[in-house]
RNA sequence: GGGCCGGUAGCUCAGGUGGUUAGAGCGCACGCCUGAUAAGCGUGAGGUCGCAAGUUCAACUCUUGCUCGGCCCA
C-alpha cells in the first residue's frame, strides 16, 4: 500500500467571498443607499443621453395608503420595462406620479373633523384644501420610500403629482379645451348620487352589496284606454324603491310583452280589477295575498274567483292613461300618467309593468325624455324631499330603510289612499353603495357638466372622424395592446358607454373654471379669459378659483354679476387623463416626449385610466396619448380567491421584503403570467426563493471560479474545445429567447429561460463536466483557459441579463467581482461572440449522457459504483465521435455493439488528486500522469 | 343579473392551424458525492389537461351547457 497524500491544496478550487446565503432584507438597503449617493437615477440618464427615447408614463397610484401586492406588482413590471429598455440601449426615462385629489382623500379629511366634532361644512374650503393637500402629500412620501425600497429607479425627487399648482393649471387648461371646441354641456341626467356625501359619484366609487329591501306593488287607475274593458281597472307595478312613487310621472310596458286584465272576486263581495303580465299572475298573489291586498282591515279576506276579462300585448295599450294613487294631493300628483314602452321592460320580476320617475333611473329618464316629461328634481342632495313637495314634502332620508318600510309614511300613505295591493321588507337584492362610506346611493337628477361622445368635434380638434367616440375607437384600432385582448376590452367599453359626467359638487379638486351667462344659459368661450384661469391656477393652484377673483378674470368686457362662477370640481378622472399633457408634453420634464411608447397599468384600468387618457387626448388633440397599452392581471391569495382586509388573506409586499427580500417579490412578479390574475402565498414564495438561491449560486460559483481570471488568459473562440463553442452557441440562442422577450414584454418566460440555461445548461452540464479541468487542470492548461473565458463571457452576458431581475443581487455580484466599480445597471446589452457549433449532434450527445446516468442508477443503488467516474460505459456504436468519457464523467467509454448502454465498475485505480480513475495510477491514491505533472511544477515554483 | 377573461402535475409555466405513451424547471422521495458543502450531481413518483355532453376516424386543443375564480358593469 502507497501512503496516501492529501492533494487537496493542490486543487485548484473556487475562491471568493461572495456568500451563499443572501441576507437580503439586511443588505439591499445598503445597495440603495449606495445607488441614492451616487445619483444612480442620473447617472442613467447621462449614459444613455441622446439614445432612442422609450417613454413608459406612470400611472399615478392614488396618494392613499401603504403600497399593496397590486402597486408592488405594477411598479415591479413598469421597472422591468425600463430597465430592460436601458439595458438594450435606449434612453428610458421614468417619472413616477401620484393621483391626489379627490373625494377618499377629502373623506378621510372629514373623518378628522368629524372625530373632533366639527361640521365640515363650516370650514373654510381654502383650510380644508390644504388639509387635503397635507394628506396627500403624506402618503406620497410614505409610497415613495416604499417603492424605491422595491428597487424602482426612477426620478423619485422630482415626481409629478396631480395637485401640484402647475398640474392643476394644465388641468384647467385641457378642459378650456373642451369648452373652447364646444366639447362641455350642462345637462340634467340621472347620476349616481349618495346622499350622504351629498355628491355625485363616479362608477369607480360605486360597489354592490346585498340588502334587503321593501318590496311593493301598486296600483294605478286606469282612466282613459283605446281598450274599453280597462277603464276603472288598475295597472299594477312593482317597485324596490318605494321612495321613488312620489316622483312618479308614467308607467312603461314593454311593446312585446303580453298582459292580462284579471277580476279578482273576494269573498266580502268586493272585487278587483288588475292589469299586469300573466306570468307573474302567480308571485303577484302570493304577495298581495300576504300582505291581504294592502287592505287595513284584521279581517281576511279570500279570493273566491278570478276571472280574464281581456288579453293582448303591450303594444295595444298605447294611449292609455292612469292616475296617481294620491292624486287627491293635487298638481303634480293629480295630473294623468301616460303608459309608454319601454324595451327594457322585460317579465324577470315584478309585474311586467314599470313605473318611470325620471328623476330617479336611466332607463326612466330617457323614455320620459322622449314622450317629453322632464325631471322635477323633488329629492335634494341630503335625501330628502324638497320642502315644498306635496307628499312628503322636507322628508327622508330616502335611503333610510324605515322611510321604505311597510309601515313607514309612504306605505302607510298608499295603504291609506287604496293604492298599495303589498308590500313586505324581504326583497333580497344586489345594491348600490358608496364604497367610501358604505351608505346606499341613489340614481338622483341633478345638473351636471358632460362631455358628449357622439357630438360632431369641430374644427379645433384635428381628426378624421366624426365624434369623440368614433375618434377613441379610431385610435384603439391603432394602439397596440399587450396582451391583445386589451383592444377588445377597451373597444367594447368605448362603444358603449355613456356621456362622460365631469361634475363633482365636491371641494378637493380642480375647478370646472367656467363662467355661465346667466340670460342664455351658455358658458362663456373666451381666450383671453381662459388665459388670465389658467396662469392664476398654474401660480397659486384651485385656490385661485374664486368669487373674489371673478372679475379679474373676466375683464374688462364682462360683468361678474352677469355670469354664475361654476363651484362644481372635475371628476378625478379628469386629472389623471390630463396627466400626458402635464408630464409629457409641458416640458417641465424635458427627458420626455408625447406620446408615450407605453402605459401599463391593471386591466381595471380599461374602465379607468386607460379610458380617461384616451378620451381626453382625443378629445383635444385627436388621438391617443400612448402608442401601447399593457395591462395586468390582478394578484389572488394561494388559493386564487381576491385579497380582502375581511378575509384576512392579503399579502403585504413590505412584509414579503422585510422577511424575503424586495428581490424574491421582483422575482415572484416576473415569474408569473401577469397577463392572467395569479397567485402569491408561503408556498409561491418558498419555491421563488429556491429559484432565487440556485441563481444565486450559479453566479457564486462563477465568482469563484474566475476568482483570479485575468483577460490576459483569454483563448480564441476558434482555438477553444468543441464543448465550449457548444455553450457559447447556446449562449447565443437565449440571448436571441431574451431580446424577443423583451420586445413582447414577455418577462415570465424571460426569467424561465434564464433560470433553465443556468440550471440545465450550465450548473448540471457544463460545469459539471468542466469541474475537473478547472480544479485539476494547470493554470496554462489551453482547455481550462478556454474554459474561464467562457466562463468570464457566461458571467458578462448573465449579470446583464439578471440584472433588471435581481437589481440588487445583481449589484451585489457585480461589485463582488469589481469591487468599487460603477453599478452594474449603467452596463449595456451584451455582445455576445458568434460560435459554430453543431447543435442537432449535441442533442444526441446530450440525449445519450442522459441515457448513461440512468444505466449508472442501478448500480449505485447497489453501491457497485458511487461516483459516475468509477463507472466503465459501453455505448452504441453509432455514438458521435467526442470525448465521451469526459462529457459523461465516467472512468471510460467504448462502443459496442447494439443499441443498448451498459455499465461495469472501473478496475482501474483512482488518481488521488482528481479522483478519475485512470490506467496509469498505480494505486489508488496515487497520481495520474496530469496531475503528477501539475504537482511537480506547483512545487517547483514553491 | 349582463359583458369580457381564465381554470394543464404540490408550485411556476410550455403545449402553431385537433393526430404517437401531455412536457420543462422547481419542490418532494430516494440515492451519489463530500474539493461550489445550509452547496453540487443523478434517478424516481406525481396529471381522468375544472365538470358534462356534442362534432370528428381522432380533442388538452373545436361547439354547447355547467361549475369555480377574476376584472368590468348593473
Amino acid at each position: 500500500m502507497t501512503q496516501e497524500r492529501d492533494y487537496r491544496a493542490t486543487v485548484f478550487l473556487p475562491k471568493t467571498d461572495f456568500p451563499m446565503k443572501a441576507g437580503l432584507p439586511q443588505k439591499e438597503p445598503a445597495i440603495l443607499a449606495r445607488w441614492q449617493e451616487a445619483g444612480l437615477y442620473e447617472k442613467t440618464r447621462a449614459a444613455r443621453a441622446g439614445r432612442e427615447k422609450f417613454i413608459l408614463h406612470d400611472g399615478p397610484p392614488y396618494a392613499n395608503g401603504d403600497m399593496h401586492i397590486g402597486h408592488a406588482l405594477n411598479h415591479i413590471l413598469k421597472d422591468m420595462v425600463v430597465r430592460t429598455q436601458t439595458l438594450l440601449g435606449k434612453d428610458a426615462p421614468y417619472v413616477p406620479g401620484w393621483d391626489c385629489h379627490g373625494l377618499p382623500i377629502e373623506w378621510k379629511v372629514e373623518e378628522q373633523y368629524r372625530k373632533k366634532k366639527l361640521d365640515k361644512d363650516q370650514v373654510d374650503p381654502v383650510e380644508f384644501r390644504a388639509e387635503c393637500r397635507a394628506y396627500a402629500a403624506n402618503w406620497v412620501n410614505v409610497q415613495r420610500e416604499q417603492l424605491k425600497r422595491l428597487g424602482i429607479n426612477g426620478d423619485w425627487d422630482k415626481p409629478y403629482l396631480t395637485m401640484d399648482p402647475q398640474a392643476e393649471g394644465t388641468i384647467v387648461s385641457e378642459l378650456l379645451k373642451f369648452a373652447e371646441s364646444g366639447q362641455l354641456y350642462r345637462g340634467a341626467k340621472p347620476v349616481m348620487w349618495s346622499p350622504v356625501e351629498k355628491t355625485a359619484l363616479a362608477e369607480a366609487e360605486v360597489e354592490y352589496e346585498d340588502i334587503v329591501s321593501t318590496q311593493i306593488d301598486v296600483a294605478f287607475e286606469i282612466i282613459e284606454s283605446p281598450i274599453p274593458e280597462l277603464v276603472g281597472a288598475h295597472a299594477v307595478i312593482w317597485t324596490t324603491t318605494p321612495w321613488t312613487i312620489p316622483v312618479n310621472q308614467a308607467l312603461a310596458y314593454g311593446p312585446e310583452v303580453e298582459y292580462v286584465l284579471v277580476d279578482i272576486g273576494f269573498d266580502d263581495r268586493s272585487s278587483l280589477k288588475v292589469l299586469l303580465n300573466p306570468d307573474r299572475w302567480r308571485e303577484f298573489l302570493q304577495r298581495t295575498t300576504a300582505s291581504r291586498f294592502g287592505r287595513r282591515s284584521i279581517n281576511e279576506v279570500a279570493i273566491c274567483r278570478s276571472d280574464e276579462l281581456w288579453r293582448g300585448k303591450g303594444s295595444d295599450l298605447a294611449g292609455t292613461m292612469v292616475r296617481h294613487p294620491m292624486r287627491h294631493l293635487g298638481g303634480f300628483f293629480a295630473e294623468p300618467r301616460p303608459l309608454l314602452p319601454g324595451d327594457f321592460v322585460t317579465t324577470d320580476s315584478g309585474t311586467g309593468l314599470v313605473h318611470m320617475a325620471p328623476d330617479h333611473g336611466e332607463d326612466d329618464f330617457d323614455l320620459c325624455k322622449a314622450h317629453g316629461i322632464g325631471p322635477k328634481f323633488v329629492v335634494e342632495a341630503d335625501g330628502k324631499y324638497r320642502a315644498d313637495w306635496p307628499w312628503l314634502g322636507g322628508q327622508g332620508s330616502v335611503i333610510n330603510p324605515k322611510f321604505n318600510a311597510p309601515d313607514g309614511p309612504i306605505c302607510s300613505d298608499l295603504r291609506e289612499a287604496g293604492g298599495l295591493l303589498a308590500a313586505s321588507a324581504d326583497y333580497k337584492h344586489s345594491y348600490p353603495h358608496s364604497w367610501r362610506s358604505k351608505a346606499k346611493v341613489i340614481y338622483r337628477c341633478t345638473p351636471q357638466w358632460f362631455v358628449p361622445m357622439d357630438r360632431e368635434m369641430g374644427q379645433r380638434v384635428s381628426t378624421s372622424q366624426r365624434t369623440l367616440r368614433d375618434t377613441a375607437l379610431k385610435a384603439i384600432a391603432d394602439t397596440r395592446f399587450i396582451p391583445e385582448k386589451g383592444r377588445n376590452r377597451i373597444g367594447a367599453m368605448v362603444e358603449g358607454r355613456p356621456d362622460w359626467v365631469l361634475s363633482r359638487q365636491r371641494a378637493w379638486g380642480v375647478p370646472i373654471t367656467l363662467f355661465v351667462d346667466r340670460k342664455s344659459g351658455q358658458y362663456l368661450v373666451d381666450p383671453e379669459v381662459n388665459a388670465r384661469i389658467i396662469a392664476a391656477v398654474k401660480q397659486e393652484g384651485v385656490d385661485a378659483w374664486s368669487d373674489a377673483r371673478a372679475q379679474e378674470y373676466l375683464g374688462d368686457e364682462y360683468q361678474a354679476d352677469d355670469y354664475e362662477r361654476v363651484t362644481d370640481i372635475l371628476d378625478v378622472w379628469f386629472d389623471s387623463g390630463s396627466t400626458h399633457a402635464f408630464v409629457l408634453e409641458s416640458g417641465r420634464w424635458p427627458e420626455l416626449q408625447w406620446p408615450a411608447d407605453l402605459y401599463l397599468e391593471g386591466s381595471d384600468q380599461h374602465r379607468g385610466w386607460f379610458q380617461s387618457s384616451l378620451l381626453e387626448s382625443c378629445a383635444t388633440r385627436g388621438h391617443a396619448p400612448y402608442k401601447a397599452v399593457l395591462t395586468h392581471g390582478f394578484t389572488m391569495d394561494a388559493k386564487g380567491l381576491k385579497m380582502s382586509k375581511s378575509l384576512g388573506n392579503t399579502v403585504s409586499p413590505l412584509k414579503v421584503m422585510e422577511t424575503n427580500g424586495a428581490d424574491i417579490i421582483r422575482l415572484w412578479a416576473l415569474s408569473v403570467d401577469y397577463t392572467e390574475d395569479h397567485r402569491i402565498g408561503d408556498e409561491i414564495l418558498k419555491g421563488v426563493a429556491d429559484q432565487y438561491r440556485k441563481l444565486r449560486n450559479t453566479f457564486r460559483y462563477m465568482l469563484g471560479a474566475l476568482a483570479d481570471y485575468d483577460p490576459a488568459e483569454a483563448v480564441d473562440v476558434a482555438e477553444m474545445p468543441e464543448l465550449e463553442r457548444y455553450v457559447l452557441a447556446l449562449l447565443e440562442r437565449l440571448d436571441a429567447t431574451l431580446r424577443t422577450a423583451v420586445a413582447d414584454f414577455d418577462f415570465n418566460t424571460y426569467v424561465r429561460a434564464l433560470i433553465d440555461f443556468c440550471n440545465e445548461d450550465l450548473s448540471a452540464f457544463f460545469f459539471d463536466i468542466r469541474k475537473d479541468s478547472l480544479y485539476c487542470d494547470a493554470p496554462s492548461d489551453p482547455k481550462r483557459r478556454a474554459y474561464r473565458t467562457v466562463l468570464d463571457t457566461l458571467f458578462q452576458a448573465l449579470i446583464r441579463y439578471a440584472a433588471p431581475v435581481l437589481v440588487f443581487t445583481s449589484e451585489e455580484v457585480w461589485q463582488s467581482r469589481y469591487p468599487g466599480a460603477d453599478s452594474v445597471h449603467l452596463l449595456e446589452w451584451p455582445e455576445v461572440p458568434a460560435a459554430q457549433a453543431d447543435l442537432a449532434r449535441w442533442e444526441a450527445l446530450r440525449a445519450l449522457r442522459q441515457q448513461v446516468t440512468e444505466a449508472i442508477e442501478p448500480l449505485r443503488r447497489e453501491k457497485i459504483v458511487g461516483s459516475s467516474l468509477a463507472a466503465e460505459v459501453t455505448v452504441p456504436d453509432d455514438a458521435p465521435d467526442a470525448d465521451l468519457a469526459e462529457l459523461f464523467i465516467t472512468a471510460t467509454v467504448t462502443r459496442g455493439q447494439g443499441a443498448g448502454v451498459a455499465v461495469a465498475p472501473t478496475e482501474m485505480n483512482k488518481c488521488g488528486r482528481c479522483w478519475r480513475h485512470l490506467p496509469e495510477v498505480q494505486d489508488d491514491g496515487a497520481l495520474c500522469a496530469r496531475c503528477e505533472d501539475v504537482v511537480s511544477t506547483l512545487e517547483a515554483s514553491a
